[in-house]
DNA sequence: TTGTATGCGTTATCAG
DNA sequence: CTGATAACGCATACAA
């Protein structure tokens, strides 16, 4: 009893009509007698048919699926963003395929190598905290592949992005820190090489900047890992805690940045926000339930998701030129809670 | 310059053989000569030919790719499962293809129907909260449609099955409280109709019984959603704390539930655990730094998602027989923290 | 060792 | 109104 699909033939052996008519009057072609059309439909879903979409693939030359890179699923923002994505995609009737980079470049390549194959018709990139050499990516958007970035963009290749305002969000963060009185502001920062952690140490500066605080480069550490492994916060903290000026004060510029970084001050027992000053970039649906609560800057992560979807699939049905490519910012949510409240009461 | 593929045709042509000489020498036939393997495969390289997927799927009636449904991404535990399941699905070279229910049966029956009309080889499943009639996962799994059910699994089917053993992480969980002091103790339930809530709730019955605590009905709140919207918790959480006998403590039993019970407590200004003993099933990646932090059911998702992807796989190339199906229950972890501990302290 | 023909399921083109 | 045929890209049985 192995399990054999429907076809079209069979249809038509079982009704005495050819492929042809049958395809049609699936299809509610004019063409077709009222007479056959009802008898070719009701025995369809008699025997339950469907039509085989790898044949319709190979014939339309489009799979409706498109796939999406991330560094991880089991990562709050990322899942809530794949949350917008399947929900345009699932509305536009397009299939999600899903290949995690794990932050690792050939882990990109090869993905993007085995999704680009022709299975499926377009592609949302998130690049890994690794990825410096475009190539992979490059060479498919040459050839007219179609191609979203969201978050982690790169500025090297002409298409469509979307970001949430990452400039805006450390500077608001970082301001907030100032108002609270913090004077001595230290950075938790990602992988060099992701937009996103350039954008956000530039808001950081420059809010540093018209409050006149100087910037002190000794103040920032980056993970190149983005905070993943527990170990590499711990050092990055280690290090900013030993300075000869303590900072006072720490922004920690991403989602797991932050909880990592929570976990090693609860660890040696530095309370926030009395001992230190802490905010960070977080997507966590549970923030609000820390004790202090966190002020933390949360990202729209499903309208992003919606968002890039919606353009792909612009792209992908051609409704407007390729070239003629947009870069979305999306608003950060910068949400205040006790911790860092010392001189400003807010919420 | 629209983006066109290179097929076997273009190398055939480009070294004037024939597709089947190209195909062979591609895939290292024996009956090809060294030299021409050596110049098709340079020519391929070159021009960086690649296999269209979609094609060979059509061919050999397989599309090496498998599809998921659950209720949420955006939930940990089950981003951490997908997780889990691309890392074999990735090794053993399928793609994952993701549909969401939303808890919604509807859709569920929907994405079902549109994933198994063959653009996938097999199926891995954690029921909606509302699914009742299994019509439509009975109709394939008749036909020989590999299955795989996994956390939210369903009694009527013959497949395999993965799940946690959430009777024993519901009994310790009771237990702990009981051990902690809690006399009257309350449990907010998923929806019925899951076999996860009935296990959680016979566990939590059990523990009652083995400590002759008597059971009461009462004392146990469903939410159709698990706890996924607020207010379904709210007024759960209202009706329990409104009983003539308060109850001294709560065990919830599902990821939503416990971080809602949480925010419902903390609006409340109820204070865990001196006013309420409060334990939770959670697989969040924070709880450790909640205060005060909160006892939690843990469970395996990631290995639960690598168990159920091993099977399917298993499933679909035929390695055993379909109807010998296993049922495999891995062990959850009960992490005791200070929240419930005021008889005996751990930890 | 290589080439030719066929089929996977569907639709489009052309004929009748 | 309906049917035969070709084509999508690939692999393979069969011929040479």
């Amino acid at each position: 009893m192995k399990f054999e699909a429907v076809t079209i033939k069979d249809i038509a052996k079982a009704l005495g009509l050819s492929t042809s008519t049958v395809s049609r009057a699936l299809r509610d072609s004019y063409e077709i007698s009222p007479e056959t059309k009802k008898l070719v439909l009701e025995y369809s879903e008699k025997i339950n048919y469907r039509p085989n979409p790898i044949a319709l693939s190979l014939k339309e030359k489009r799979s409706r699926s498109i796939g999406i890179i991330v560094c991880e699923i089991a990562n709050s923002f990322f899942s809530q963003t794949i949350n917008g994505i399947e929900s345009i995609a699932y509305d536009m009737g397009y299939n999600v395929i899903i290949a995690q980079s794990h932050e690792s470049y050939n882990r990109e390549v090869l993905n993007v190598q085995y999704l680009a194959s022709r299975s499926i018709d377009g592609l949302l990139v998130s690049v890994s905290s690794e990825t410096q050499d475009l190539a992979h990516l490059k060479n498919l958007h040459e050839r007219g592949f179609p191609i979203v970035f969201f978050d982690r963009i790169v500025d090297e290749m002409e298409t469509h992005k979307v970001i949430v305002d990452n400039f805006k969000g450390a500077y608001d963060a970082t301001e907030h820190l100032i108002n609270s009185g913090y004077k001595h502001i230290a950075a938790l920062a990602g992988s060099e090489y992701l937009s996103i952690t350039k954008e956000r140490l530039n808001g950081y500066r420059k809010a540093l900047e018209d409050h006149s605080i100087p910037y002190d480069e000794k103040y920032i550490q980056h993970c190149l890992h983005g905070g993943m492994l527990y170990p590499e916060v711990e050092n990055a903290l280690n290090h900013l805690l030993g300075l000869p000026i303590k900072p006072d004060a720490i922004i920690a510029s991403a989602d797991k940045l932050t909880t990592n970084c929570m976990r090693y001050l609860k660890k040696r027992k530095i309370s926030v926000p009395d001992e230190l000053g802490l905010i960070g970039f977080s997507n966590l649906d549970l923030t609000d339930l820390l004790s202090p609560s966190l002020s933390v800057v949360r990202q729209p992560a499903f309208e992003m998701g919606q968002l890039s979807t919606e353009l792909l699939i612009q792209l992908i049905e051609s409704k407007r030129p390729v070239k003629d490519f947009e870069r979305r910012i999306l608003p950060p949510q910068l949400l205040i809670r006790e911790s860092t409240v010392k001189s400003i009461p807010v919420d």
